[in-house]
DNA sequence: CCATCATATTCCGATATCGGCATGTGTCAA
DNA sequence: TTGACACATGCCGATATCGGAATATGATGG
């Protein structure tokens, strides 16, 4: 008799964990735009999205596990600061893209330019 | 007494349907860049990724909900190919980011603009 | 030291999500 | 028409995730 029989199923990675996941929920993109304006208190996060104060602390903390967000305390208030920097993966993986994206345009650009260089030859 | 009590919970609202999410998944992510260097048929994805079928199948499917990927049938095979357009609200979404992110390199940028302009003055 | 304000954390139920497995559907080839 | 191939779908269990409510922590002012 085997000491542990197959389970059968799989257990799931943490996916919070990651830049793309912690972007992926809508209240925490609402997060981050509204700290583009700067640094703000949890409170005012609060009043200005009609969030529940836990709810925007959880999104907060998982937004500063993958390091979008830093904190800094001021008396009894904590001020969070964006970290766009840590959108680098974000950035680099849509990179990719954009070159696909723009091929038929670069390739109607080319088209132009080899028309255009044609016409000033004759 | 009340037709129904009040249940004290909230229904989550289905994330799977926006790009956001879609793209948020790992293995979501490999099958848009396996399809970057062009179209595939499903099990061709699932040789280059070695995943299982069905798990190739319903990514698509998601991808498909979202305009991700579009599918064409050819023969018993049905051929994936790239949407990139569709990631337009990653895109736009980033950009406001983009800026902040740049700031001090812009800023750096305009005073070495500036020194030069100065220089072709003189 | 105590009351209060600001925020974080914990507990909970409902639901979404993922993967494996089995099966359905549709197309081709003999 | 039948069987094989390619893919999609349905069902399941385990787990992750979200929001609400209550509570814990921590700083401040009197």
């Amino acid at each position: 008799m085997p000491i542990s029989e197959y389970d059968g199923t799989v257990a799931r990675s943490s996916t919070t964990s990651d830049v793309f996941n912690a972007v992926a929920e809508a209240r925490r993109r609402e997060i981050l735009d509204t700290l583009i304006a700067g640094e703000k208190a949890v409170g005012t996060i609060v009043n200005d999205l009609s969030l529940s104060q836990p709810q925007v602390s959880k999104h907060l903390r998982v937004l500063s596990e993958v390091g979008l967000v830093r904190c800094r305390p001021e008396g009894r208030r904590r001020l969070y600061r964006l970290e766009p920097a840590r959108l680098g993966p974000l950035h680099e993986w849509l990179a990719k893209y954009e070159q696909t994206w723009n091929e038929r345009l670069d390739r109607m650009d080319d088209y132009l330019k080899e028309l255009q260089e044609q016409g000033e030859q004759q």
